[in-house]
DNA sequence: CAGTATCCTATCCGATACTG
DNA sequence: CAGTATCGGATAGGATACTG
């Protein structure tokens, strides 16, 4: 948004004029995801600068969106945690996403990869339900990126706790996955499943663990709506 | 929004880079209102320029939102039409008209008063069920303000249609409502009720229409969700 | 790690004037 | 009435470097 606001009486207009700005949308669905730091936060939004990023949250902050808490034990560090007002806006993002799902053409998108994003998004819609009732650690493998961002290790714990890992966490692993960037997105977006693209996907370690994959890997919350452009 | 897009795969930014644009949210409040032609957007948008106004509809187009058709009689006129995505808008659009009016501040926006538009959109949402069987004619003073914006007269025709005119129709008024501009502005909103704010309105002509005003008054549409700030 | 200050540029948008 | 072209200024926001 650029100028000054829109100086009009309808809600709609009132709204937008908080929510419109460039990032806010995406920033708001990470924390209504639930993340809470900072760094959390860039996570989530990796193409925001951190002086956007904390810029942005003080005017949530004055829109009575967010609030700062300190951190209990670390001083100097802060939470951000959504007021009800925050909260009221998931119906807003909820929104948001099922239209983008549906009328949003994906290809462009599908060109601007990202391994981390992608990976941490998985981790936090992983689904522990299906899987054993013990500590489960995925190693995914997209062949074709740099060796740093080759590698990634889901770790389940038997609590249902979910850690990401760019380097092996020490323990066995159950599952490796190996697959391209762009399928793995596909499906965490909907686009595809684990079985259309079987053959894009290679298996190795628990077979059981691979043919459930498409049941506990966590997809896209917008991932069961049908697109309705090409 | 400034700037390249997001770069995101995420549903929440493919909506946010379409619909986060300047004005780009009223417009389409608008166009989901019903309006179809240019001037009846400007109408509707009145602070927006006429470039950016064509700018916009013109992305709308390409995003698929909206398309353009010749008016059968007139040419060289064009309508704008929703898409089905852009009629798949609604529900984004009424979560931002419902969280705006219950959780940003109305004060600010009624420092910004425009008696055409509240007029306009009253003209919209009035209801004609529970006025008698015949023509109605109800002209709106506001003594406060210069003369080519104090009189508008609003002409409900038997079936139902309404016109709004800033001039005279020629017809005998059935009621003359006498009001500053912000307290009707603040019952159009649901801010306040006819009721509540009977010291600062006069009337003038059939008493039963002054006393049913708030059952046939146009509302804005989100005038029923009570604010939770004050 | 968590967050902020500075600087600079791209671009968005508003005003105005203009055409079919 | 319906819509577009141009132009210049404001400002949003990206990059970077820096502090507690």
């Amino acid at each position: 948004m650029s100028q000054t606001g829109y100086r009009q009486f309808c809600p709609v207009a009132m709204a937008a004029e908080v929510l419109c700005t460039r990032w806010t949308m995406v920033l708001l669905r990470e924390l209504i995801a639930g993340s809470t730091r900072f760094n959390e936060l860039r996570r989530g939004v990796p193409r925001m600068s951190p002086s956007l990023l904390s810029r942005r949250l003080r005017e949530l902050e004055e829109a009575g969106i967010v609030t700062r808490h300190p951190v209990p034990e670390q001083p100097e560090v802060l939470e951000y945690r959504l007021t009800e007002a925050g909260r009221e806006l998931r119906p807003v993002i909820e929104a948001f996403g099922f239209w983008g799902q549906r009328w949003v053409e994906s290809r462009p998108s599908l060109e601007n990869l990202d391994p981390s994003l992608l990976m941490w998004d998985m981790r936090r819609g992983l689904n522990p339900a299906p899987l054993p009732d013990r500590r489960i650690v995925v190693q995914v493998c997209y062949p074709e990126l740099a060796t740093s961002k080759r590698d990634w290790w889901l770790v389940v714990e038997a609590d249902g706790t979910v850690d990401l890992c760019q380097s092996p966490p020490g323990f066995d692993v159950d599952l490796y996955v190996t697959t391209d960037l762009r399928t793995m997105t596909a499906i965490w977006m909907g686009l595809t499943t684990v079985s259309d693209a079987a053959d894009k996907i290679t298996y190795d370690g628990d077979p059981a663990l691979g043919r459930s994959m498409q049941g506990w890997l966590g997809l896209s919350p917008f991932a069961g709506e049908r697109k309705r452009v090409p």
